[in-house]
DNA sequence: CAGTTCGCTCAACGAGTGTAGAGCAATCTT
DNA sequence: AAGATTGCTCTACACTCGTTGAGCGAACTG
């Protein structure tokens, strides 16, 4: 019928038997899920600090109070464990290329929603960007280094680049055209294109 | 010294011998170079009326007049000769290839402002978004058409993807690894894995 | 040259945003 | 059980944004 005016839940009479620090984690769980997810979804500038709230089913001001301002949510929302490089303790150039489809999310059921709301907004706001450029350096030195061979950076750098396009065209733009392809399909297609790239030949 | 208080710029006293079609089509002109320019650079969200305005050097309600809307003026900003598909008179394979590098803007010096607008802003705005998919979907069908054999839309698919990728990479995000790398050297990288998609293998 | 047109600016509104401070009520302490 | 602590909400401020309508003055029309 008419909606409940939302019976005033104080937090308490909710979750009965947890002690207030564990409502506290709770709650701040909760609110870093929520941005996550629509950080991931809409980006950073979409992304409403009383969007994230309305999420988790908490006040604005939490939000402020547990992460400061609206950045300081979104760079906790981001910061993960790091991901090594794909090629950390790959032996030989299979294993690199095995690690550079595994980290597409084109195995598994994606990419976290973390590593989707860093891409989402690396194009438009410039903390996600210096943040991508950072995570993607990294990659791409850590890829240098197990690859070697001639112009081996420019090298990582293309497999990086051509990860973060199929990524996001894949995961972010969600084109019909790749959608529709079973992924094990796509990583199949992909393989030879990314040995192409490993391969030393003479240029 | 102290800065003119703007001698109140009427529109008028300068360009003495300009018709008022003349003038108007001039404003509209600057305008949407403004626009493209700080759509390119910032994005839809981050980008405002009043900035494109100053940098236009026009009052803010003029670009309202003009283009009725924010999302009227990104529309127009946007809107170039959609490029048509990079395969559309290649003959073989390798002048598919060189297409779809040239589309790259590896070549040449750079991608349009227009093209970097749309690419800015795909992730997080919207209308953006469907533009982008509009414009990869079509691509990818003339791709997929010029290169047939099994598998053709997802291989094409593909294609777009990496053009994607180091499109992203190169142009917006400003990888230092691929900066300093020579474009025609990582056009050079780039050729083999291209035409690692290009070919039918038996998969 | 008088009257009209119109490109343009000025000033302002209303909505939505991030954010800060006061206060409540349930939990913890003694 | 009384007091101190604190997670949480309420209210509101200051600001910026897109957008609007009135009006000015130069360009056009006769």
């Amino acid at each position: 019928m008419t909606e409940q005016p939302a019976p005033r839940a104080e937090g308490a009479a909710e979750a009965p038997g947890l002690s207030r620090a564990q409502r506290r984690l709770r709650s701040e769980r909760r609110i870093l899920e929520a941005a996550r997810e629509l950080f991931a979804r809409q980006g950073f500038e979409r992304t409403t600090i009383r969007a994230v709230a309305a999420a988790a089913g908490v006040d604005p001001a939490l939000v402020m109070q547990h992460f400061g301002s609206k950045q300081g949510l979104f760079t906790q929302a981001v910061r993960v464990a790091v991901p090594e490089s794909p090629a950390a303790q790959a032996r030989d150039q299979e294993q690199v290329v095995d690690a550079l489809l595994g980290s597409l999310g084109l195995k598994l059921d994606g990419l976290p929603a973390s590593s989707l709301a860093m891409m989402r907004s690396m194009l438009t706001h410039p903390e996600a960007a210096a943040h991508a450029r950072e995570v993607l350096e990294a990659q791409i030195s850590g890829l240098a280094e197990a690859t070697a061979g001639p112009e081996a950076r420019a090298r990582a750098a293309l497999l990086m680049s051509i990860t973060v396009g199929v990524a996001v065209c894949h995961q972010l733009l969600a084109l019909d055209s790749l959608r529709g392809t079973p992924q094990d399909r796509l990583a199949a297609l992909l393989r030879p294109a990314l040995r192409a790239l490993l391969d030393e030949d003479p240029g």
